[in-house]
RNA sequence: GGGAGCUUAGCUCAGCUGGUUCAGAGCAUCUGCCUUACAAGCAGAGGGUCACUGGUUCGACUCCAGUAGCUCCCACCA
């Protein structure tokens, strides 16, 4: 069959795809080979495809390609995660643009919604994946809420508690008014805002009311001035001293609160006086506790302010805030404004601005689980690439807090606590059990039991993921969890360390005792051409299956990968699709290195004459090898990028522009048969090196190249193990290469048309080497006329590579100066280049403490350079007498 | 406030255990070519006091200290 113009990767794409499917390629199951597991991180369910997902799954299938031709069993378990905030957000959105508020629905009803939902628009992302070439195990997919998931779920949760480490408590914690929900720390987002710092008087209780003297304080937050329930100062602070045991009145609302003192209070901030607010900062809070102060919440669930606010109720904070500023000052209580610039959380899924919160959760103690996680990692049981994030890890284990795990959503697994009237609680699988239980606790017979109307944080799910996807939990001890587990590599991003990483580690000890993960790697973060991060919010990240469309899944692999190196952040521009442009383009030119040599095949001649074609192959098998070891290395430290940039430039520079420049025929020739087979083997093994970077384009090769047996296919063909590279091969090529420059260089220089052929005259020691070379040598510089000489030939060229001369004869008018000026150089820098070594060498003390290896390099450094200096002085004199 | 990292060609980055045939790659730039695989290409070329200042060493882009600038993470100064 004709072989096309281009390749068209969208029929391949289609093709290729669909026939790996039916071959079942991405299938494993549990054999005697050793495995090579990698889960998925399970993107959100409702997600769709960016280029952060697209980063990372691409280095997972790389690393998963890798292993099936390495001939392990290569299993890439694939699934979603049910996201709790981000998918009832996104559900009720729906309901509201129906018209349906959520409040107007029972939980039964709201969960019918969030599942349609999720059966409509879940999974999307992954069929987005199969664009992008992913070779995951289909079969295999697995969602957090799967019912055996959500039931280990539970059932962890159970254990937790019932083992102490998991308990129910009133504390502090991050609200977020949108969502309507409790928050982890790490949910929450710290940003600099630019806000005011306002001065507010609070009037002295003068025993008989409120008298002139005042007391200032500074605050960013004047709406929860209406929640004040002390002010606070310095006991040292000589100030303030006469106002110890005073009180003081809340303005407008003349509140009578005390002055109290405490040393958390920074004398040199502010005004060194601190209005204390119990229920809504944690310090304030803490500080209420110590002194008995009474905690006043002015806000809502929403963000608006409560009736114990007594002003502005059911008005939102920041309406109020403009509003108070206004009332303070109008009655004289505002003293100044400042510009202040300080740090606001925010909540990492609806963006508002999040509360401190005095609220009821669960929590779990971390204390009680963390320590083997932190002890595997840094002992590098687990290694981290880039080792930096060791660090990282290390000082948030530490320094770890409880975990607050209950959220006020109902999509998620629903905490099985069941309470009674009284609000007393028992933790167990269902209804019947709690009674059970309850009975048994509280000696009360059939206690009417409602369960806990709240779900689990999403990351309490996915901590079990490397053992739940294999039911190494719910059904412990199975075949597959036991061949599978632990999982070799965890390719993620940093920003989810603490959601993600370290939490699975310690749930890989607490229920399997053993890590779940030899190696994780961490990925940069995407930004754009400008640096900036890329995000749905800035719209500045691309549509990945536009650019698949127009360019090809090899190519935006080709992009992705070609620009990220690991562990550092990738910048991809966006606007001018360079690297993908890059990707395309090598592709374009291996397709086209095909089609040369798929034309020689009928060029074929079993007249093995051709010696130069004979060394450019012995060569290329070398340098083969040479590169087969420096990839094996590259994998090893996830140097993703680097491998890639070596096999592009192996195929680019060394096949394409070398190699088979080397053994093309000539217009009217035949090529050497045995030449020909082994050029179709080293395509083939060069399309196995770049096959899990580009897995489309190399198939499709492959299976151009020759006829294939059935179930011969590229993916799962088996890379032959890299023999020793023969050194005096890549030597001998290196010098022919230098050669052919040398003389390019010059013929340009004497502005000879490519077209212009020239005689070349060689003199060299070593003419045995060059009759084996000469065919190339002449052929690479248009060269019609060769011969050997002992002299320098006249009106001729002079080219000087290392210590061999050429020279180059030809009827167009020539520039000696221009000749003369180039050797020059070379001089004066060999000059200097040999002053260097000779100091070093007669320095005593490099010749007794440098190793000897080293002062040997020198010397043969020393005598190379000689011999070149000889060369070109004698090369330049030859240039005098002409 | 604490911690980590970065600073090498116009741009994006390599440069692992210190030794001027390692100062490199890709893109961009310049010159010449529509040569029968490829102009999405070919052949060549130019371009860097390796942030700054000291130190260790026979020798430092590479190790150490400090300075400056940038980035990220953590942290309850309102």
């Amino acid at each position: 069959m004709e072989l096309s113009k281009n390749f068209d990767h969208r029929s391949a794409e289609e093709k290729w795809y669909r026939h790996w499917l039916e071959k079942k390629y991405f299938e494993s199951n549990p054999d005697n080979r050793e495995p090579y597991t990698i889960v998925m991180p399970p993107p959100n369910v409702t997600g769709i495809l960016h280029m952060g997902h697209c980063l990372n799954n691409t280095i997972q299938d790389i690393l998963i390609r890798r292993a099936r031709t390495l001939g392990k069993n290569a299993c890439w378990v694939p699934g979603t995660d049910h996201a709790s905030i981000a998918t009832e957000a996104k559900v009720v959105q729906m309901l509201r643009e129906k018209g349906i508020q959520k409040a107007s629905l029972s939980r039964e009803e709201f969960l019918k919604y969030a599942w349609e939902w999720k059966e409509k628009y879940g999974g999307i992302i992954l069929e987005q994946l199969k664009k992008l070439g992913c070779s995951a195990d289909w079969s295999r997919t697995t969602f957090t809420m799967d019912d055996h998931y959500y039931q280990s779920v539970i059932d962890v949760f159970i254990d937790l508690y019932n083992k102490g480490y998991i308990y129910r408590g009133k504390r502090m914690i991050n609200w977020d008014p949108k969502a309507k929900t409790a928050l982890s720390d790490e949910e929450v987002i710290r940003k600099e805002v630019q806000s005011k710092l306002y001065y507010v008087k609070y009037f002295i209780d003068n025993n008989s009311g409120t008298g002139n003297e005042f007391i200032t304080i500074a605050t960013v937050r004047p709406e929860t001035i209406l929640g004040d329930t002390a002010i606070a100062v310095h006991p040292a602070d000589e100030r303030y001293k006469h106002l110890h045991g005073k009180f003081a009145f809340v303005p407008l609302i003349n509140r009578r609160i005390p002055i109290i003192t405490d040393e958390y209070v920074e004398m040199d901030f502010g005004t060194g006086a601190l209005k204390i607010t119990p229920a809504h900062d944690k310090n304030d809070y803490q500080i209420g506790q110590k002194h008995g102060l009474k905690v006043i919440d002015v806000l809502n669930d929403d963000g608006t302010m409560s009736e114990a606010a007594l002003l502005y109720v059911g008005e939102d904070r920041f309406a109020v805030r403009k509003k108070i500023v206004k009332n303070l000052e109008e009655n004289g209580f505002i003293e100044k404004i400042e510009n202040y610039t300080n740090q606001v959380g925010f909540s990492e899924r609806t963006d508002v601005v999040i509360e401190d919160r005095l609220s009821l959760q669960w929590w779990v103690d971390m204390k009680k689980i963390y320590s083997p996680a932190l002890q595997a990692v840094l002992e590098n049981e687990i290694k981290f690439y880039p080792a930096k994030f060791k660090n990282l890890y290390r000082n948030w284990m530490e320094n770890i807090k409880d975990w607050c795990i209950s959220r006020q959503l109902w999509w998620g697994q629903r905490i099985p606590a069941w309470y009674d009237e009284e609000g007393r609680f028992v933790v167990a699988k269902n209804e019947e059990e709690a009674k059970k239980i309850f009975q048994a606790q509280y000696s009360i017979a059939n206690a009417q039991l409602k369960q806990d109307d709240d779900v689990l944080d999403t990351w309490f799910s996915s901590w079990l993921w490397p053992i739940e996807v294999f039911k190494g939990y719910s059904n412990p001890n199975n075949k597959d969890i036991n061949y599978y587990y632990p999982t070799n590599t965890l390719v993620t991003a940093p920003e989810i360390i603490f959601f993600w990483v370290a939490r699975m580690i310690m749930a890989g000890f607490e229920y399997k005792k053993q890590k779940p993960f030899g190696e994780v790697y961490f990925t940069g973060i995407v930004r754009d051409e400008l640096g900036r991060k890329m995000s749905k919010q800035l719209g500045n990240s691309p549509d990945l299956l536009a650019l698949i469309d127009k360019y090809g899944a090899d190519a935006v692999r080709f992009g992705i990968m070609i620009s990220s190196p690991a562990g550092n952040d990738l910048l991809f521009d966006v606007k001018e699709e360079s690297t993908l442009k890059q990707g395309s383009f090598f592709i374009n030119k291996i397709w086209n290195a095909l089609k040369l040599v798929k034309m020689w095949s009928e060029k074929r001649s079993a007249d093995i004459s051709n010696q130069s074609a004979i060394f450019a192959v012995d060569w290329f098998e070398n340098r083969l090898n040479e590169v087969k070891e420096e990839l094996e290395n590259l994998y090893t430290d996830f140097r993703l990028s680097e491998a890639l940039k070596t096999i592009y430039s192996l195929i680019w520079d060394d096949f394409c522009s070398w190699y088979l420049e080397w053994i093309k025929p000539g217009f009217d020739e035949k090529i050497d048969s045995v030449v020909y087979e082994k050029t179709i083997g080293f395509f083939e093994e060069l399309m196995q090196l770049l096959h899990p970077f580009m897995p489309f384009v190399t198939e499709e090769i492959y299976h151009q190249l020759k006829e294939r047996k059935q179930g011969n296919d590229l993916i799962v063909a088996q890379i032959s193990k890299a023999a020793i590279a023969n050194k005096s091969f890549l030597a001998q090529a290196a010098f022919l290469k230098n050669a052919i420059t040398a003389i390019r260089d010059a013929r340009n220089k004497n502005q000879l048309k490519p077209k212009d052929t020239i005689a070349l005259f060689i003199q060299t020691s070593q003419k045995e080497i060059f009759k084996n070379l000469q065919n190339i040598l002449v052929k690479q510089v248009n060269a019609d006329k060769f011969d050997f000489v002992d002299s320098a030939v006249a009106n001729s060229i002079t080219v000087v590579a290392g210590k061999e001369k050429f020279y180059l004869v030809t009827n167009k008018e020539t520039d000696s100066t221009a000749q003369k000026n180039q050797l020059e150089k070379d001089l004066e820098y060999l000059n200097g280049f040999l002053a260097s070594i000779e100091k070093k060498l007669s320095n005593e003390r490099f010749v007794k403490n440098a190793k000897p290896e080293i002062v040997q390099a020198e010397q043969k450094k020393k005598a190379d350079a000689e011999a070149k200096i000889k060369a070109i002085k004698e090369s330049l004199k030859e240039l005098e007498n002409k």
